[in-house]
DNA sequence: GTGAAAGCGCTAACAA
DNA sequence: TTGTTAGCGCTTTCAC
């Protein structure tokens, strides 16, 4: 059933038709009732093709998700962001494209995408220190927002970040408080804009209280149990062993439990591990806190939040830049209080 | 840069360069060549709006996910699934939608997509044993392949699976031959087909062994480490309580560690815990096998292979159904041999 | 081997 | 309040 069928069967023109159906006002009442009755009817869906081409939208929104190399794919939260986004762009009646792609056809693919007009706006994800695909976008001119920042980008944009450098600190101090003066950091790839931001977080934290930067217990790496693994063994390896370690993904601290778990180690007595991943600080092993499902709620908030930003830059376009900064908190401090966290400093 | 203004650059008609860019062999060597240098020189791109209308088809295929309840979202690897079926939609130009769904909404969702137009295929994820979607997406004519299969449909369907059944039969054979007989299931909810198939796996190798089911030990719920975390609580507190564990899902595990810890309990030496998740079955606190990462990059891999059935579906229509069951193997036997990871079986 | 013209199904001026 | 007419940018007959 199209409009033309629809509009005969209803003895009226295609425009009243889709007029009625619209929303416009200039339909009588009447005619719009018989309208909707005969498109429910018939169940009448218009084209989305024939509508796409026909105003120029495409009422899609595309996740662009670089692919770092073959081992670093997306985060496993990552479903979740999607999942939050795109209720909200259901809400307005788009939907949602995904493309992952290699980093080194990024240029091509933004300009491709609008070339072709396959999207009415984009979401970009896991943007690097000056990253240049802001800039790009920018001169393309289609709406995006960003989730994260890019540090070392001078223009204005749309984004959406967390907290991260103040995670970081927060984290930092917390064990501090608790005695430890070592303190390794297992980060993602500093050229991830979060990973700089964490780690500068870090040092702010170290630097506060006169505990200068150590290299040596300062990692980075790809986001892998692996990673997790081989660092945390190398770093209680070292003659000078840290106290307590500082995880930057969930998938992270997976690879830190298992080295700790085969050198007999035992979390928050051995040694305290925190995690952080997105928008959530943890003690790992703290207690019946469901750290994931945590993770993957305030996540999909994240998701919500983005879209939204978009969605309103895309309805009205001059409205000036958005920008939101997320606050985060320890889930386990929240819950029980830190001091019930307490994990005993070994003494370095 | 649109057709026409590209045609009258060259002086040639809409028609012609049109040929030239879709491969039409009735183009003479020479316009082709002329044709693409200067489509390449303007970066020319196809408006995707316009040849979607004008072919009818819209070169983009739906996954389309139900969301069970508020907590059961999707899968964490689910994002590798779709990273894979993505890249191989991306070698035939196509392009990727996502739709999280309401279970509720869902006969609606079908049929808007085929009577919209908005996608060429459809990908269905976690089937429910006797799923009315497929019969509906049948009815609808759309093309589809089920990620899984439906346990009661009689009809025939293009699907890719993994041996569900096998890979919970192989596990709790392995964990019999390591002396236990008491092997409590946490399993997923059991109106979802996978889940079925697990527990049947499970329930057929005990019968081999003369262990009939014990309901009190065979637990369902959805995937959330409180699911594992509670229904380990609750198992272990038994009068009777299992001396092993089949864990459903990484996540269910996560919880199962999280009890385990509260309780005093180590992996491997008080309890034995076999998880599994998709494709992938594993000894809990195995040795440095990254099983996140493993985990991850199989699913990648059905993802590929469920694509490359649509992808075949959309380009021959009629040539019949096609089905792949995958098999499981657990990655921890394949790497270092069952005996290694040997956990002492407790005697219950 | 190339071009003219029609049409995919809808929206949006412009008329009435 | 409703209808007529032209597109949107491409593909695809059909003619040359």
């Amino acid at each position: 059933m199209n409009l033309k069928e629809l509009a005969s069967k209803l003895g009226l023109s295609q425009t009243t038709v889709s007029r009625a159906l619209n929303g416009y006002p200039e339909v009588s009442e009447a005619t719009r009732l018989r309208v909707e009755a005969a498109a429910a009817l018939h169940n009448y869906q218009p084209n989305v093709r024939a509508k796409a081409l026909a105003t120029g939208r495409s009422m899609a929104i595309a996740h662009i998700v670089p692919l770092g190399s073959e081992h670093e794919i997306v985060n496993p939260v990552f479903a979740d962001f999607i999942a939050g986004a795109g209720a909200v762009y259901a809400q307005h009646g788009y939907v949602t494209h995904l493309s992952i792609v290699k980093e080194t056809d990024e240029q091509k693919i933004y300009r491709d995408i609008a070339a072709k007009g396959t999207v009415d706006g984009i979401i970009v994800h896991a943007p690097r220190v000056r990253d240049g695909r802001i800039e790009l976008l920018q001169q393309i001119g289609l709406p995006f927002v960003v989730h994260g920042r890019s540090s070392g980008v001078a223009s204005d944009y749309n984004w959406v970040d967390v907290n991260n450098r103040r995670a970081f600190e927060r984290a930092t101090n917390f064990l501090m408080d608790l005695g430890h003066h070592r303190i390794g950091l297992i980060n993602g790839i500093e050229e991830l804009d979060f990973a700089a931001r964490r780690r500068a977080g870090y040092l702010s934290a170290l630097a506060s209280r006169g505990i200068g930067e150590d290299p040596g217990i300062i990692r980075s790496g790809e986001m892998t149990e692996h990673h997790g693994y081989a660092t945390t063994r190398a770093l209680l390896g070292l003659p000078d062993p840290p106290t307590a370690l500082l995880a930057s993904s969930m998938i992270i601290a997976f690879g830190i439990r298992r080295a700790l778990d085969d050198l007999g180690l035992r979390l928050n007595r051995d040694i305290s591990v925190i995690a952080h991943d997105d928008d959530l600080s943890y003690f790992e092993n703290g207690p019946d806190i469901p750290i994931f499902t945590a993770l993957r709620s305030s996540v999909r908030q994240a998701g919500q939040r983005v879209a939204r930003l978009l969605m309103a830059q895309i309805s009205k376009p001059q409205s000036g830049f958005m920008q939101e900064l997320l606050e985060v908190d320890f889930v386990v401090g929240q819950s029980t209080g830190p001091a019930r966290q307490t994990p005993t400093a070994r003494q370095g």
